[in-house]
DNA sequence: CTGTTAGCGCGTTCAA
DNA sequence: TTGAACGCGCTAACAG
C-alpha cells in the first residue's frame, strides 16, 4: 500500500503539502500541485479513508434502520426503494451508510444499541417505519445521542428531524375520488397497525372526508396484513359500498374476499406498489415515491450532522414534505 | 468520547494492559482484568473500531455488489433475500459489509473501481448475478486484487471462489416432473439472458432431459423479461404442449399469453418467488434459497480473507453447493 | 507558499 | 505480569 509519505518523497515535498492538494486546500502553488498530482498518479496512490477519518474526526456514518417484511415478503419493494434512494444519495453526499434490519437489533436494550452504534462510529440514524410501540427506539431518539431522522413518524427534537408524506391529505384525496367515482356512501375503512403513525394520519384523512360528505364510516384495523383485510371484508364487506384500505396489500386481500363472497365493491388502496400490476385487477391508489423520501431523509441527516460542525444552521424541527406523486388506477 | 487512556488511568494500569484485556490476550492476572473490566463498565467505554482498524491493519470490508431490478421491480425479493442473508452472516462473522448497486459503478473503468474500493478499505467482493458480458468485473476479478466470491457464476482462481446452486440439475428435475405430469413431448423453453451463466446451466439441464426423453425442444431467449416471454408464447405457444421458463417472472408472462390466445399449456417456472402467490395461478417451480446462498458467500469470503492472514487454508477452487430447496406447485 | 510537528485511538513489541 | 514507547496513515495547527 502506497502511503502519503512515499508520495511526498517521490514528489520531493512535505507530507502536509500532499495532504493539502488532496483536500483542495488553498495556498499551494500550481507548480507543486502538478508535481504532487503526477506523483500520485505514477505511484497509484490511494488515500486511506480510515486513517483520514481517525485523524480528522470528521468521520460520521449513519445507520439506516429498515424493516425486512418477513410476513409480507411481497412488498420488499418498498424497503428496496428506501435502500436504493438512501444509498445513492449517501454516495452523492459522500457519507457512509450502513444498513441495519430491525431484526438485528431485536432484543437489545437501548444501552446495547447505543454502544453498538458508537463502536461503529455511527453518529446518525435514519429510521423507517417507526411505530409508537417501539419503546427502545423512542428512548434512543429521546436521548439525542445521535442525529436522527424519522421517516413517516412525527418525531422531532433538537437533534431529530422527520421526513414524511402528508398521509392525511393523500388518504383524503384518494378516498374522495373513489367516493365521487362510485357515488358511495357507506365506507368500510381498513386501517393499518394500531399505534402506527401513518395509520393515524390516514385515519384522520378518511374521517375528515366522512364528515365532510356525511358518509357512513366503519373502521377496522387490518395490521397491514393481506389476510386480516380479507377476513374483515368477508365479515363486513356486504355492509359497505366502497372499501378503502390503508395499503395496497390489504386492498388485494379485500378484492379477493369480494370475489369469494361474490360481491362487487370498488376497492381503493395506498402505496402504488408494482405488485398491483400482477394481480390482474385495477383500483385507485396513491403512489408514494419511497425513493425520494429516502433521499430526503439522507439530506436531512446530512444537514443535522454538519450543523454539528458549527455551520450554524437553523434546524427546521418539522420537515413535512409531500412525496406522494399521484393517484393512479 | 471515552478513550482507552482514560480507562487505563481510571483503573490505574497502562494503556496496553487495557488493550490486552479487551482483546483477550493471555498473561494478564485475573485481578487486573477485574479492575479493568470494572473501569470499562463504569466509564461506559466503547472501543473505537476505526482506530483499532488503523492500528492493527486487520481491517477488511467486503463489497456486496447487487442488482437493482429497475425494469422488473417485482422481484426485488431476490435481491432483498441476498442482502439480508449476507448482512446477517456478516454480523455474525464480525466483518463489515457495504452494499453497492451495479448502477453505482456503471460507467466506471476497472481502475476507477479499484481505487474506489481501495480507498474504502474494501478487500473482499461478493458479486451477485455476474454475466459473461460484464467485462469490467471480469477484469476486476482476474486482477486478483480482492478476495472475491461470485454467486451463480463459475469464476474461480487463487483468490476467487464461487457459490451457486446446481442450476443444471434443478432445471432438469423440475422440467422432468412437469413432463411426466403432463405426458408432454413438445417443449417450448424460454431461457434467460444470452451469455448469462445460470442461463447456460439451465439450458444444459433442459437439453439433457430432452435428449433422454426424446423430446421435441424449441428454445428462445426471454432475457428474464415477462414481456419477452409473453411475446414468445404468443408466437410459438401453440406449437408446444409444455412451456418451461427459466424464471418465475417469465412464467407469469407465459401464462398470461396463454390466456390471451385462449390455449391451455402447463407452465413451469424457476425461483419460487412469493409474487407467484399473487397471480392467482399455480405452477411447478424450483424454490431457491437465496438467503442461504448469500450466507454461504459471506462465509466463503471470510475464509478467503483469513487465509490471507496466514492461517494457511487450502482453497477449494470450486465450491458448488446445492441450495435449491424443493419443487413446489 | 512550504515544511515541521503534534496528535487521532489503538495494537504491539520489548524492557523491566 | 506489567508498562513505556513506537507506529498505523493522515490532518491540522504552527513556524519558517
Amino acid at each position: 500500500m502506497v502511503t502519503i509519505k512515499e508520495v511526498a518523497d517521490y514528489a520531493g515535498v512535505a507530507i502536509s503539502t500532499v495532504s493539502k492538494v488532496l483536500n483542495d486546500y488553498p495556498n499551494v502553488s500550481e507548480n507543486t500541485k502538478k508535481k504532487v498530482r503526477q506523483a500520485i498518479d505514477e505511484l497509484h496512490y490511494v488515500p486511506n479513508t480510515i486513517a483520514a477519518a481517525l485523524s480528522s474526526k470528521q468521520f460520521a456514518r449513519v445507520a439506516l434502520i429498515v424493516n425486512l417484511n418477513t410476513q409480507t415478503q411481497a412488498i420488499d419493494e418498498i424497503t428496496m426503494q428506501y435502500l436504493s434512494g438512501a444509498l445513492n444519495k449517501a454516495r452523492e453526499k459522500n457519507i457512509e451508510v450502513v444498513t441495519i434490519f430491525y431484526s438485528m437489533l431485536e432484543g437489545m436494550t437501548m444501552d446495547e444499541i447505543v454502544r453498538y452504534f458508537q463502536s461503529q462510529s455511527i453518529f446518525g440514524i435514519i429510521i423507517f417505519g417507526l411505530s409508537k410501540d417501539d419503546k427502545v427506539f423512542h428512548e434512543l431518539l429521546a436521548k439525542e445521542l445521535f442525529k436522527s431522522v424519522a421517516v413517516d413518524a412525527p418525531f422531532v427534537s433538537k437533534s431529530t428531524s422527520s421526513v414524511w408524506v402528508d398521509n392525511k391529505k393523500a388518504q383524503y384525496d384518494v378516498a374522495k375520488k373513489a367516493v365521487l367515482d362510485g357515488n358511495s356512501h357507506r365506507i368500510l375503512y381498513i386501517a393499518g397497525k394500531k399505534n402506527g403513525y401513518v395509520t393515524e394520519y390516514r385515519l384522520e384523512g378518511i374521517r375528515e372526508l366522512a364528515q365532510e360528505k356525511e358518509l357512513d364510516l366503519q373502521i377496522f384495523y387490518g395490521e397491514f396484513s393481506e389476510l386480516k383485510a380479507r377476513e374483515i371484508v368477508l365479515e363486513h364487506g356486504k355492509e359497505a359500498d366502497l372499501i378503502v384500505c390503508a395499503s395496497d396489500l390489504m386492498a388485494i386481500g379485500a378484492m379477493n374476499a369480494c370475489i369469494d363472497i361474490d360481491i362487487f365493491r370498488p376497492v381503493c388502496g395506498f402505496d402504488g406498489i408494482t405488485l398491483m400490476g400482477y394481480v390482474g385487477k385495477q383500483m385507485l391508489t396513491v403512489r408514494q415515491d419511497f425513493y425520494a423520501v429516502a433521499q430526503a431523509a439522507v439530506e436531512e441527516v446530512f444537514l443535522l450532522l454538519s450543523g454539528e460542525k458549527g455551520r450554524s444552521r437553523i434546524l427546521e424541527h418539522k420537515l413535512v414534505k409531500l412525496y406522494y406523486q399521484d393517484i393512479i388506477c
